[in-house]
RNA sequence: GCGGUGGUAACUCAGUUGGUAGAGUGUCAGCCUUCCAAGCUGAAUGUCGCGAGUUCGAAUCUCGUCCGCCGCUCCA
């Protein structure tokens, strides 16, 4: 059911041009997708919603739009040059793959476990009398343990350190590792997944040109920390906000645009004064859950923590949403401590300070950070919209329509301009002009082919959240109905009246009133 | 990458023991329609993922290859 519903979004994604495979007519490319004409229009009033609730609402937060291209430095400082850089082995038998580091390491820790067993059994045997650093430096088992740890340890730093993924396989077969569940050492060979793609600048040939794009739009904000602070003067707390491409070279790319090699995040980083961390992250939790349920049902949304926080992280939570394949996370909150300024400050030897003139005093402040993924955000709102209901149709039968129920202020089309009958001039050339007149506000859609239940169906099936239906009585008075989307009811209203009412229903503000 | 599974029209799929391709929906043109899909007439669209082999003949059998989906790993 839940299984059928994931089809049914991605097919219609692409019969309805929200989303197309990319380079489909040369049989696609894994984990890449493209946005059709309704799909850009839902993208944009996303980022749009996102954008006014971060920027236009808060006057301490401004946004900036960095280059994808950055100093390979940066992410040298970032942290990503060295973690996201995976050696990976699969075992032959249980098809289960492992990080070859971490296998060596759990070895690590064996070898230095079995040392303390040994020095835990003579502090037994020996009583009171026990010396225990006598014992550790002499005893010949304990000496040998550790030291076969600290040379695996040395080894495999070495290997990691020189890309050497032919002495982690050797490391692996020395040591007799052995799959965890079923004891096979048959493994294949070490393999590197670089999670960043690395590109070429200018025609410096070798390493020296060599770019990455950037896995994260994070570090575009922390390395202009100091330009917008002294060029829009905000003191602490402030925050910068981005939005902007992200690429990371996954293992595996699934689940359509939920994981993607190329996609879109939505973030924020709040600069704060240190101490005052948790009280700003709890907070910025609070004011994002608050962003997504004013679109999206709050059984559907859920907080998860960390379990094991990432290298810059002292909080982490996740925003998640019940898509159709279970919960899954849509947003990352984090408190990122001042690991990226303070490590940007001592690479570039740039003091990434804030004098605080409260405290009289300077400080790396520590950043709070809201990262949303565009694409993911998409995918939740069409999971969230996809519906197939059943309707009295003409014959006051049940008939099924399928229909978008996205919230108007971001539906693709706001409206749609049909003559009742195509084979009557008259409503034709008024709904023509009323079309005319109407697409200076918002975007229209004149449709005048078929009957007119199917034509309301086709609009219900890209989520458009009004039609406007010309019929005979507009000609004698000026007045045209006005059919609401998601009830199907219809009011008749003066012509003149029809764009003020559909700017209101569909207008923004309202939901950025509702999460203030 | 490894394993499983699949690839036939825009979508969903059928195609029987090998005889050179079909349905429904959708699209387009026209007709008809005074408000909620499936009324009428007509039309377009497929090198049956690609390549090779077996065969008189391959969507169907064999091999190779590419691509998709699911699992293993990672994250927004």
């Amino acid at each position: 059911m839940q299984e059928d519903l994931f089809k049914r979004i991605v097919s219609h994604s692409k019969e309805y041009g929200f989303i197309y495979p990319s380079s489909e007519v040369y049989d696609g490319l894994n984990g890449v997708y493209d946005y059709g004409p309704y799909g850009v229009e839902l993208k944009n009033n996303i980022k749009e919603y996102w954008w006014r609730a971060m920027v236009q609402m808060h006057e301490n937060i401004t946004g900036i739009d960095s280059a994808i291209f950055m100093h390979p430095l940066i992410w040298k400082a970032s942290g990503h040059v060295d973690a996201f850089n995976d050696p990976l082995v699969d075992n032959k038998d249980s098809k289960k793959r492992f990080r070859a580091d971490v296998l060596i390491e759990t070895e690590i820790d064996k070898m230095l476990a079995k040392a303390e067993k040994e020095v835990e059994k003579a502090a037994k045997r020996f009583g009171e009398s026990f010396n225990e650093e006598l014992f550790r430096d002499t005893n010949p088992r304990v000496v040998e343990y550790n030291q076969k740890a600290a040379d695996v340890e040395k080894r495999l730093a070495n290997a990691l350190k020189n890309n050497d993924m032919a002495d982690l396989k050797a490391l692996i077969d020395e040591l007799e590792i052995a799959e965890p569940d079923t004891g096979s050492r048959n493994w294949t060979e070490v393999r590197q997944f670089n999670l960043m793609f690395s590109t070429q600048m200018s025609n410096i040939g070798g390493d020296e040109g060599k770019l990455y794009l950037r896995p994260e739009t994070a570090q575009g904000i922390f390395v202009n920390f100091l330009n917008v602070q002294k060029t829009t003067r905000q003191k602490i707390p402030f925050g910068i906000a981005q939005i902007g491409k992200a690429f990371r070279n996954e293992i595996v790319a699934r689940q359509f645009i939920f994981r993607m090699r190329e996609f879109e995040q939505m973030e924020m980083q709040f600069f704060v004064r240190p101490g005052t961390e948790m009280e700003w992250y709890n907070t910025w939790k609070e004011r994002r859950m608050a962003w997504h349920r004013a679109i999206t049902p709050a059984e559907k949304l859920r907080f998860k923590d960390h379990d094991n926080l990432a290298h810059y992280a002292n909080a982490a939570v996740d925003i998640q949403f019940g898509f159709p394949f279970g919960f899954k996370e849509l947003e990352g909150i984090h408190s990122r401590t001042d690991f990226d300024l303070a490590s940007h400050s001592q690479l570039s030897g740039k003091k990434m300070q804030f004098f605080d003139p409260e405290l009289n005093e300077h400080y790396i402040p520590y950043v709070v950070e809201t990262s949303v993924g565009c694409d993911r955000m998409f995918l939740s709102v069409l999971s969230n919209a996809l519906i197939d209901e059943t309707v009295p149709d003409a014959q006051g039968e049940d008939s099924t329509r399928t229909v978008l129920k996205i919230a108007p202020a971001l539906a693709p089309v706001k409206c749609a301009v049909l003559p009742l009958l195509r084979n009557k001039e008259e409503l034709v050339d008024k709904a023509r002009s009323i079309f005319d007149k109407l697409k200076f506000h918002f975007l229209c859609q004149y449709d005048d082919k078929d009957a007119i239940g199917r034509r309301y169906r086709r609009q219900d099936a890209i989520g458009t959240p009004y039609c406007i239906t010309i019929d005979f009585e507009t000609l004698e008075n000026d007045t045209v109905t006005i059919r609401e989307r998601d009830s199907m009811q219809q009011e008749r209203v003066h012509i003149g009246e029809v764009a003020r009412i559909v700017s209101e229903r569909t207008d923004m503000r309202k939901l950025l009133e509702e999460i203030a």
